[in-house]
DNA sequence: GATGGCCTAATTAGGACTTCCGGTGT
DNA sequence: CACACCGGAAGTCCTAATTAGGCCAT
């Protein structure tokens, strides 16, 4: 097998990926990126960057030797002619050489990227991404069994609208991508759970995956009845709706997860943190999956992810005496939001002081006080805490 | 004029879906 | 009844490989 390593170190490109990201993750979105915008414009895959070439036509002679053949041979194989013959008078074409199909994640031949500085994305790869990306997962999918391979699409016509979106398919749907789906099965890519609905299993993984499994502030959206049961968060994604446009609400939650998926994820997960923070986030070694913990700086809980919580959540933050009563070891994930929250909370109340002195009254119109909704609108009596209030 | 190297546009083949459909199971 | 799921068939899109032609230098 050929090896191509065009990236060998990876120093170079991860800082640079961090660097962006890190940029990525600090700017503005000026013109409200949504999520979806973003995986279509600037989803770059970073699956570990490892990705195989497989062998075009493989024989198995009588002497048990294996070795791929080119199409001259196939022509001696099958014809008996020297392939020579079977050029053509004049100038014809040579025998192509097969395409390389889409790598499978065993992969060992890296590349840069995926395909030669192309940005084409497999779905396979994209639905990989997406388990490695918290705001999707477990929102829209999740993994049900990370050592087997074997997740859900928790949030199918969610997942089938991002895929459409990084497509550029505005018509995507479930439907269309699970018929793709199923051409995995063929190819040794995907299995089926039988059984379980929505529910698949990649048959092999990258060793250097990261795992996002329950539990990182960010609630699961069932297709079913998420939007009805959202009634106390009027932004809550209706992404059931069968229609393939992006109702305003859909806009509105995708618009708040509005950066692009983390890549390097690996990298950062390699400092480790308390251990009692719910989420886990591991690469996996070969043959076991160690838990690998988030540094403080990539957090659990992070200021953009505040719109995002619940409303249960919020609510119980909103118990103050309860909040305040959290310690950190016990209640890691609580008690860092409560923090977030209240100094955001801070940041914003001073912002809009700010602005109040210096802008006119039409310059804070509905788009600078949208923006604080979700936090400042729906916490009213929470009072910021800092790090002295522990 | 012949030859070779380089560049570019056009052509071609093939992979990876996408779309549509009829059907089954839950 | 809605939805997930299945797989066949045909089509589209994209990209890599290849060809053909022009230009230039030797």
């Amino acid at each position: 097998m050929l090896k191509v390593e065009l990236c060998e170190s990876g120093e170079e490109e991860t800082m640079e990926t961090l660097v962006a990201a890190d940029s990525l993750l600090n700017m503005d979105c000026p013109d409200g990126l949504s999520i979806e915008q973003h995986y279509s414009q600037t989803f770059l895959p970073s699956l570990g960057d490892v990705i195989t070439a497989p062998v075009t036509q493989v024989t198995v002679s009588a002497d048990g030797i294996v070795g791929p053949v080119d199409q001259s041979q196939w022509h001696l194989l099958h014809t008996k002619k020297p392939a020579s013959q079977l050029q053509s008078k004049k100038r014809s074409r040579k025998p192509r050489l097969r395409r390389a199909e889409s790598p499978t994640p065993e992969i060992k031949v890296k590349k840069d990227k995926y395909n030669k500085g192309g940005n084409t994305l497999y779905l396979w790869q994209f639905l990989m991404e997406l388990l490695q990306d918290r705001q999707v997962c477990p929102r829209y999918i999740k993994w049900t069994n990370p050592d087997a391979g074997i997740f859900k699409l928790v949030n199918s016509k969610a997942v089938a609208r991002l895929w459409g979106k990084h497509k550029n398919k505005p018509d995507m749907n479930y439907e269309t991508m699970g018929r793709a789906l199923r051409y995995y099965y063929q190819r040794g890519i995907l299995n089926k759970v039988e059984g379980q609905r929505l529910v698949y299993q990649f048959t092999s993984l990258p060793k250097d995956m990261v795992y996002i499994t329950d539990g990182d502030g960010t609630k699961e959206e069932e297709d079913e009845d998420d939007h009805t049961n959202n009634s106390g968060n009027e932004d809550a994604v209706s992404d059931d709706s069968d229609d393939c446009t992006i109702s305003s609400s859909d806009q509105s939650v995708e618009e708040e997860i509005s950066h692009p998926p983390q890549k390097k994820m690996s990298s950062i997960s390699a400092v480790q943190t308390p251990v009692n923070q719910r989420t886990r986030l591991a690469t996996r070694p070969p043959g076991q999956r160690d838990t690998v913990l988030r540094s403080a700086s990539a957090s659990l809980i992070q200021e953009k992810h505040l719109p995002i919580v619940s409303a249960e959540m919020l609510r119980t933050l909103q118990n103050l005496e309860k909040v305040q009563s959290l310690q950190p070891a016990g209640h890691a994930s609580v008690f860092k939001t409560a923090q977030l929250l209240g100094s955001l909370y801070e940041q914003q109340a001073a912002a809009v002081m700010i602005q109040d002195r210096e802008s006119s009254p039409k310059a804070h119109d509905k788009d600078s006080h949208q923006g604080h909704k979700s936090s400042q609108g729906e916490t009213p009596q929470l009072v910021p805490l800092t790090t002295s209030d522990q």
